[in-house]
DNA sequence: GTGGGACCTACAGCCACTTGAGGTTCAAGT
DNA sequence: ACTTGAACCTCAAGTGGCTGTAGGTCCCAC
């Protein structure tokens, strides 16, 4: 079924994770260092493909590294409770019902912008008028979003 | 009304922008380098105060460094068509309306996650399960979200 | 003249990778 | 045995949009 070593490569195909961030994985700690060959490429078994995909799957999901850190800790201690592993999944779903929030509001301004405009020139444009719009009046909210980043492709 | 020469301290106050900011605009091209005193510390004017209004203002909407570049320059040609602006705007919309969809996704999967945890050991925790899940099948879409950034607070 | 807050430059750090340079190893084919 | 050339190796720098720090200088009120 599964062969017992693996190449780099070969884990990254069965992973859909390219190369370079398997061993950045392994750099910072997510991933254990793999045997190597006698020339020096590395060697995963089966333990190391289970743990890439959980991490690969936890970053589809958006958690950040230090969580899918402490989420591997966690499942590395079975008979732990999941309490915490319920706070670290739901406060990163607080996050990104945080964000959705702040895009959408985010996406009503900027299709009300976007709608304003008529075409003609720059001089009239409603567009640059409300971006360079001085008492800020046509602005909702002032604090709209921040750090966005959620998963990798 | 406007001091006709301000400091980058009260520049910043006056735009909501921290000064290390405005450097860092400066240097990167955004904001013309100001007139500086004998001792070289910077002195604004008002084109440097709407500007640079323009610029956080276009952040908030979420806008990168570089599309406020070129709607800076589009604004300094009133005489040229806005389509080029409104095309600017629209496909931002576009690249905000795509984070919605993204995010929207993936608060559905963290909801069902999370509800399905009811509690008890890490060994048998549905959260860490679904994560760990090598056949994915729980995963509605594969990809789900890169690049969140959106705007500073 | 003195105190201290505001200013200056230059550089490191953040996140989660990605890209590149420059060199080595491996496996398949001859 | 030898030759390709793809895959591998390490190390360093770049991405975006700032933020923070260190170590020094300037300005203004007292």
């Amino acid at each position: 079924m599964t062969a017992p070593f693996m190449s780099i490569g070969e884990l990254g195909r069965r992973t859909s994770c390219k190369v370079q961030t398997i061993r950045w994985y392994e750099q910072v700690g997510l991933l254990p260092a793999p045997a190597r060959t006698g020339g020096g490429h590395r060697t995963y078994g089966q333990p190391h493909l289970e743990r890439l995909d959980f991490i690969r799957h936890a970053r589809e999901f958006g958690f950040t590294l230090d969580a899918i850190r402490a989420l591997l800790t966690l499942s590395d201690h079975p008979e732990r409770s999941c309490e915490e592993v319920h706070a670290l999944a739901s406060d990163h779903l607080a996050v990104v019902e945080d964000k959705l929030r702040r895009l959408e509001t985010l996406r009503i301004e900027l299709t009300r912008m976007t709608d304003a405009c008529r075409g003609g020139l720059t001089g009239e444009c409603r567009i640059l008028e409300t971006l360079a719009d001085h008492s800020h009046d046509r602005c909702a909210s002032p604090d709209h979003a921040d750090g966005m980043d959620i998963a990798p492709g």
